[in-house]
DNA sequence: CAAAGTTCCTGCGAGC
DNA sequence: TGCTCGCAGGAACTTT
């Protein structure tokens, strides 16, 4: 489930055997996912030291160190189906057994997905497994990450400085379309998606079909559901990366899963549901917004 | 059947 | 009038 808090989730899950650590061997197990894959992404990767595990909107960052070539940021993005899994390296020759109950599903069809392998001098070995491949690895010069066009044209972090109700107001002042879309749209704020975009709504009392420039005065000053917006959008994803974290570790010691875990939500997926706001009678509708799903109470947001 | 994401394409309206 | 630009909305990718 990759929204902003999974990514975060995962990155802290991966930093500890990452952070430091070579990359003594690749295996590159198909030539795409979303798209290609970095030309000789193997030969590239091997021997270089991960400086660090970072993250920007949706997307992991791992800084490469220096090897010959100049440093580089290994990009890489779950999509909508991605995960990384963290095994010990067998010491043993051979292929290492997966440890049990990692999948639900039979090892064959888990392994069927196994796009790419990475071999670390930390003693790890993490997986990148992706279903339905919308997940994408890049390679760009450290120099040009913020240049690159997937970068280029983000938003802010929802959790940095940066956004505030001022920064969004005058974002989405010109918006004629929905809030929801406006708060999807990765321009504006990077990182929301469409779980946490249903529940910072909900949690602001505010409608997912509003115009979006109506959180904008005539003055183009922030109103006061933009101030609530913006409070529930940084809630929500903190209590999700914490919860995550603490999920985390829970498989982490049981069978090495990263970024999988449960959530519970007050709106999203539970049509039918009751609203869960004190002395609200209405129940939580489901509608459909831009091809996407949304889940709000047409009682308490307005 | 519907699905957590993003890019690309088309069509529309505004403005020059 | 006609062209360009930006925005909004939808399709597409794929597997379970």
């Amino acid at each position: 489930m990759p929204e902003l808090p999974e990514v975060e989730t995962v990155r802290r899950g991966l930093a500890p055997v990452m952070e430091g650590a070579v990359i003594s061997g690749a295996e590159i197990r198909r030539p795409d996912l979303r798209w290609p894959l970095p030309e000789r992404m193997a030969e590239r990767l091997e021997g270089r030291r991960v400086i660090g595990l970072g993250r920007r909107a949706k997307y992991l960052t791992a800084d490469l160190d220096d090897a010959g070539a100049g440093p580089e940021v290994l990009i890489m993005h779950l999509g909508m189906s991605g995960s990384f899994r963290i095994d010990k390296e067998d010491a043993a020759p051979g292929e290492a057994p997966l440890t049990p109950g990692v999948f639900e599903i039979p090892r064959s069809r888990a392994e069927a997905h196994d796009h790419v392998v990475l071999h670390l001098s930390s003693g790890a070995r993490i997986t990148y497994n992706d279903p339905r491949r919308f997940g994408a690895m890049l390679m760009v010069p450290r120099a040009e990450l913020e240049a690159h066009p997937l970068f280029r044209d983000l938003g802010p972090e929802p959790l940095g400085n940066a956004f505030d109700a001022g920064y969004l107001a005058s974002a989405v002042a010109r918006r004629a379309t929905s809030l929801k879309a406006a708060l999807l749209d990765q321009k504006v704020v990077a990182g929301l998606g469409n779980i946490y975009v249903s529940e910072a709504l909900y949690r602001a009392h505010l409608s997912p079909e509003r115009i979006a420039s109506s959180l904008a005065n005539t003055k183009g000053r922030p109103t006061a559901g933009a101030v609530r917006l913006v409070e529930a959008v940084r809630d929500v994803l903190n209590e999700a990366i914490t919860a995550g974290g603490s999920t985390l570790r829970d498989h982490a010691q049981v069978d090495g899963t990263l970024g999988y875990f449960q959530h519970r939500f007050r709106v999203y997926d539970r049509e039918d549901a009751p609203c869960p706001t004190p002395g609200c009678r209405g129940l939580v509708r489901r509608m459909v917004q831009n091809g996407r799903a949304t889940f709000y109470c047409k009682i308490c947001q307005k």
